[in-house]
DNA sequence: GCCAACGTTGGC
DNA sequence: GCCAACGTTGGC
């Protein structure tokens, strides 16, 4: 089993929204990276656990658990003109992107932050943490995914 | 294939 | 709102 994790903004799409979807279930689309869309369409399997970040806001960090229920199919809004994340280069019989879905596991206690993972020397492998990184998917080793819930 | 210009992410 | 660090685009 592998261990991820994945960011959002609160303002659209946050833990409380995962958890308040129809079967606590949502497709994680919107992904335009590359880098980001070969885990999600190469790595991410069912059951494989996922820590929930929130990016963008007063206070990023880790603020729960979700899982992998569905995996990689294509990202449907990549084909509506009036989404978003429209990407016309990407058509239903090639899609260029995926996604996979998501189903709300547990809020955790406390927000763990970026401030105080960015402190453990435990944690220096950490892709979130490393100088740089900017992909909204980071694999997390089992000895990480571990050691950040022992902090909660 | 190089690289400058531009766009995006996301912490602060 | 600023800006560092990337990724992407497109002229050549």
């Amino acid at each position: 089993m592998n261990y991820w994790l994945m960011k959002s903004e609160p303002d659209v799409f946050g833990i409380d929204d995962l958890q308040q979807r129809p079967q606590q279930t949502e497709h994680w689309d919107g992904v335009r990276n590359y880098q980001a869309r070969n885990m999600m369409r190469d790595d991410m399997k069912i059951g494989d656990q996922v820590f929930f970040y929130h990016s963008n806001c007063e206070l990023p960090g880790i603020v729960g658990i979700a899982e992998v229920v569905k995996e990689s199919y294509p990202d449907f809004t990549a084909f509506d003109p009036d989404d978003k994340h429209f990407d016309p280069k990407s058509h239903p019989d090639k899609p260029t992107w995926f996604m996979v879905d998501v189903k709300f596991v547990r809020k955790l206690k406390r927000t763990i932050s970026l401030q105080e993972l960015k402190l453990k020397p435990e944690l220096t492998d950490l892709a979130l943490v490393r100088r740089g990184n900017r992909l909204s998917i980071n694999p997390v080793t089992q000895q990480q995914w571990t050691f950040i819930l022992s902090l909660e």
